[in-house]
DNA sequence: AGCCACTGTTGACCGACGGTTGATAAGACT
DNA sequence: AGTCTTATCAACCGTCGGTCAACAGTGGCT
């Protein structure tokens, strides 16, 4: 079988097993099993189990990144609205993924990387949005940073339930990042920098 | 050495070595070699690796649960203020284990399941608190939830930064968890509760 | 004294893991 | 035909969590 061949079905084959079981349950002879060749074979692919791992997820992972991106020049209430909404509607198309992702995070290094990556780029992001260049007041930079962990877990809420819709979801998360903002003494950012 | 002494020895070497070293970090042949004994004679101690991790853990996390109880029949709002504030003080005191014993959630089920078990009673804690006896509405259901997350998120920013002092934290933390509610549309529910 | 039961202790082992090595067979190019 | 590349694998390595069978010391019982 051709390289890319064999590459592209260990791939589709590794998001399969993946989005069923969790880095730590599978074991490479496992997958080298199901996917009918030799433990070698795998490893002659992809140069270690992470770096399989992160492949599978690579592509979903980059798209996702590329989605949230705010169109250059927007105004921040806009971005971050925009970046809200791409980030539910890829949760909303890949669930299973998105809380083995999150899952995850706490076995695999480089997600936590990953993770961790976009919420400093995020935060800061806000934290820019509201009209503090740099050092922002403490609390200010706190209540970006944790609201986005609020976002996971409402999210994480939703996934379970399923009771709320996107829009409504989204509305809401706005709203709690607003109430997290007044509770950090930054109202009056917030309403200069709204437009 | 009798049992007592020797089983009380290696938790206290275990309690120093997983507060620097994650779970998947620490071998059990590591441990037993720094505690001077055979690896059969820790296992003779504690059936698995895991348990063995918990019964490290299982002192703090125990105090903990005693410390975050509100006193029975206290008002909701004041429950809450003083579960929080028990809480920012166990963790200011652990720091680093409170660091880990969060990563450790990936790794260790039971530690997701405790973690879990925390978040679910204190947000029906304050759900109840507000006057939803069952069914909350949806948004606040998430937004209890969400809160949750968010404290922890704000917990590890300001361990980073440490430039808030605690009850500035505490503050912050309640009022967010106010403008949350109140993004959930449950002012109202918010005013009659207060007292 | 001799014996037994118990207990704190360990060297040597097991299966499974992630990862590597050396060799084989089949094309492709010269 | 011969050489070089490449897809492929059996067999191996060190380490892991966990187990087994046996040893040595101690206290009570006869």
């Amino acid at each position: 079988m051709q390289v890319d061949e064999r590459r592209q079905q260990l791939l589709e084959l590794g998001v399969d097993l993946f989005a069923s079981h969790s880095f730590a349950e599978l074991s490479m002879a496992q997958i080298a099993r199901e996917a009918g060749i030799s433990k070698p074979l795998l490893y002659h692919y992809f140069p270690s189990k992470r770096d399989y791992f992160l492949a599978t997820l690579g592509e979903g992972v980059q798209q996702l990144a590329q989605r949230i991106e705010p169109a250059p020049g927007a105004p921040p209430l806009e971005a971050l609205s925009h970046g809200v909404g791409a980030f539910l509607e890829w949760v909303d198309e890949r669930d299973l993924a998105y809380r083995k992702l999150l899952a995850s995070a706490g076995e695999v290094p480089e997600v936590k990387a990953l993770i961790d990556e976009v919420r400093d780029r995020t935060s800061d992001r806000i934290v820019d949005g509201l009209g503090y260049a740099d050092d922002p007041p403490p609390k200010v930079r706190a209540a970006a940073r944790a609201w986005l962990w609020f976002m996971d877990g409402a999210i994480l809420d939703w996934l379970e339930h399923r009771d709320l819709s996107r829009d409504e979801l989204q509305d809401f998360l706005l709203g709690a990042l607003g109430g997290a903002l007044v509770a950090a003494g930054a109202a009056e950012a917030l309403n200069t920098s709204d437009q």
